[in-house]
DNA sequence: AGACTGTTGTTACCGGGGGTAACACGTGGT
DNA sequence: ACCACGTGTTACCCCCGGTAACAACAGTCT
């Protein structure tokens, strides 16, 4: 039957035709930032608005689908620098290093990832429902941290719990102190590194007091 | 001359009434959150939108000055928790619980401050401008933090640069971990303390390796 | 052939958001 | 009486996300 193989053809050219879309939604938002408007991508992939509704939905969803290749590109390289075969400093310095300098490499890409502009999820729940406002990327590298440091370090009774505390406090040192970084990068890759790990490393608690502090 | 003390007058008039403004945005802003719409808080008020606008300018001068109020209180709060005189370990966890505890008490003022759902200052600077995107108050808090411990802690050369990123580090750990707590909330305040100054304490160092990880 | 179905694309609209122009009113100062 | 000024309104503009309604064209079924 004709059908079956029509069918599969049209299927493919549907999803050729989403991943150009994709591309030219990539290409407004390297331009535009993270605010780029529907119209504008409609436009660049030179066609109108309600095709790319027919496609995703909403504007929330071009969003998941643009965010989900960085993102799966960035979480495997941070997996495979937390999969180095080395101590553990060096491999947090790996890890923090690969981070960094992807957000270095392409600082749009990152503040579209980390700062989605909006929810795109007005869901109507009615209690606090404060936390998951940072991006998803935050919170799901959050999570990966966690469990890969409870698989892996020794951290006696509630390992689990603190293992998840730490994966969401790393996460987001790493991802502050990169922020404020990028912004004015006074200073090479290198010392941001050196000197997270350090704290990391215990250096807060092991430095000494300068006079005129409070107490001792 | 009347026309001084006339305008005495008026300019305490217009001071009050901002400050009545003021009150009923923040009332609409704790129930609706920070997408709420000028429309929403004129009416709140019991008036319309362009009286805002002569009086704060734009949204972002709303926001801002919306935001100051809470600011200021928390960053007291923290101040004081900072200079307590106790142990280093003890300041901290106190900071740290002065943190959580403000945010776990108005959650949806901590969510306004932190998530001020867009820009408000939408500048054409064309160059790489990503960083200064988080909160405002972040990056404030990070730096604050950051001169307090190049006040206080003996780091050794390039301390002032270590400082900061500390800063900005631990602001951010503390940030992450309490947004991400905050919505699941599987364990006490306590515990989420400990855990956090445990991190920064080095246990991460010090800990032992599980079998099965790679590397030794 | 002709009728049916499904996809791709369009134009034109809705509701609502931020922001402003233009005008009405009251009150004190000269 | 007149002026200056702050308060308040209505009515509008533009843009954004999202949708309804329709046009054109393929391939399929009888």
């Amino acid at each position: 039957m004709e059908t079956t193989r029509g069918a599969e053809r049209q299927r493919t050219a549907a999803e050729r035709r989403r991943r150009e879309l994709l591309e030219a939604a990539d290409r407004v938002v390297l331009r535009d930032g993270p605010q780029a408007s529907m119209n504008a991508i409609a436009a660049e992939a030179g066609i109108t608005k309600p095709i790319l509704y027919r496609h995703f939905g909403d504007k929330g969803g071009l969003y998941r689908a643009l965010a989900q290749r960085h993102t799966d590109a960035l979480l495997n390289a941070l997996r495979a620098a937390l999969d180095a075969p080395a101590r553990r400093r060096e491999r947090v310095e790996a890890t923090l290093d690969t981070y960094l300098a992807a957000i270095e490499a392409r600082p749009q890409v990152y503040r579209f990832l980390m700062h989605p502009s909006d929810d795109a999820a007005p869901s109507p729940e009615q209690g606090f429902d404060v936390g998951r406002h940072s991006a998803p990327l935050l919170r799901r590298l959050g999570e990966e941290l966690g469990t890969v440091i409870a698989e892996r370090v020794d951290l006696g009774p509630d390992s689990e719990q603190t293992a998840r505390i730490w994966g969401h406090g790393i996460v987001g040192m790493m991802h502050a102190a990169g922020d404020w970084w990028l912004g004015e990068r006074p200073f090479s890759r290198e010392q941001l590194v050196r000197s997270l790990a350090d704290l990391l490393w215990g250096r807060l608690a092991a430095a000494g007091d300068l006079p005129g502090g409070p107490g001792f």
